[in-house]
DNA sequence: CCCGTCAGTTGACATGCATCAAGAGCTTTT
DNA sequence: AAAAGCTCTTGATGCATGTCAACTGACGGG
């Protein structure tokens, strides 16, 4: 007993006790009496395919969801029927955090490439966070953080600081996962991140074109390769990550 | 007994229970005896003036903010010393919120014109929220509001729609005050709304007058009022409020 | 009461980036 | 393997809004 047995599941099916993203989701700081009570209340699924959709604007807000594997984005839709992204959401990130308060999605959540998910009832997590400080504790950290990372794309810039910016910030958060910093795929099509920073395709094409000729980086279709960090952080303005 | 007794004190003195702003702020949801050990932890201060500094960028965070009266903006700094107001915050508004993650202030908070704020311990509001759930649940309602605030001001939207709707929002949250919502005072000078909203103080003054010409409101100074909210509405796309 | 200072306004000009349009390179369909 | 339908790229053009500069009007101090 006591062996770790390859079970062939999924990933989409590990306990928070053996998911190795501990160390930056909601159960940061829990010991495994606490752990065992907040993964009684979550709900794993099978994984999302391509281009699938979590929750939509307007629905009725029941759970928050924290990225298991993969990559999710966050559309919000203004009264002209626009489109914007809010973010895009790695593995060990929460999202529908923003509804809480409205108790009804603001966004629609989308899966980017095959992804998993967990779902948490919020009744219940307030009421398990009501009984466990470090979870109480956890999730407002984790809630101050979104506060923050959404202020700081107000900040008024250049396109090249906006894209040079976005792309340091999701290397430090692949690092952060234990992945490559320098080397990373881009989940989201070129559209995509246009949308997140309020820029055309074009412009992302353009910039990824001039960084790659100045020797900042190396990128081919969907696969990018750092190769001047310092350069692309001075760039930034450091705004998101320093 | 009983008697409301009028003491002379300035507003600032007041507690939670004697507070106008019990129906926006924390206490939301909280009976008298809840609300009379949160009013322990609050600490109140003398008021502070026009451009007076509550705390600043980078400094230690201890305790998070409810504006009691006046208005308080919030300022971050990038890596360049450009300095961006990330909001501007009303009577029973929260800040300091966005500090919880990291423990450092990530934004200094300056005080428009004569205002006057209660202050509190956040260790302290931790350790009462997990013995009050009203006041967990109220605590993770606002910090929600907050995300969603922050990520709507990120939408893409002219110059235009970025100033209509900034104006139709502070119109609205007057209203939820008890003010008028269609005649209000801009404590903040155009160099102020410019930077919150991104663009240039020439280009709200040009908007204004445009405005004006076009009867959707009338503005001397900093006094404001709204002739056609329905149009300003319209034209805000109306993110932010709708 | 005049003058200095600073916020706000107004006009002329410059430019970063969006838009439009066409073409290139993949991927999927049949 | 050709055709269709993407996304991405590249080039030409236009416009919203920033920038620069001058002026106006409020306010406060000597």
């Amino acid at each position: 007993m006591g062996n770790q047995i390859a079970t062939g599941r999924s990933p989409s099916f590990l306990k928070c006790s053996q998911c190795s993203l501990g160390s930056l989701c909601l159960p940061v700081g829990l010991n495994s009496q606490d752990m065992a009570q907040l993964e009684s209340i979550i709900e794993t699924s099978s994984p999302y395919s391509d281009h699938e959709q979590v929750h939509t604007v307007g629905q009725d807000f029941d759970r928050i969801y924290a990225v298991k594997s993969g990559m999710f984005k966050t559309v919000i839709v203004d009264s002209l029927g626009n489109e914007h992204i809010t973010g895009f959401h790695l593995p060990g990130e929460l999202f529908g955090l923003d509804a809480i308060y409205t108790k009804k999605y603001m966004s629609s959540a989308i899966s980017l490439g095959t992804s998993s998910l967990c779902a948490i009832e919020y009744k219940e997590l307030e009421g398990l966070s009501q009984k466990l400080p470090s979870l109480q504790h956890q999730l407002l950290n984790l809630m101050s953080k979104e506060v923050r990372n959404s202020q700081s794309l107000n900040v008024d810039l250049t396109a090249e600081q906006k894209l040079a910016g976005f792309i340091v910030a999701l290397s430090a958060r692949y690092k952060q996962r234990g992945y490559s910093e320098t080397r990373f795929h881009l989940a989201m099509p070129r559209r995509d991140i246009a949308n997140h920073l309020n820029m055309a395709p074009e412009t992302v094409s353009r910039l990824f074109k001039r960084f790659q000729t100045d020797g900042l980086l190396e990128i081919n279709r969907t696969d990018l390769m750092i190769t001047n960090m310092q350069a692309l952080k001075e760039m930034s303005g450091c705004i998101s990550v320093c």
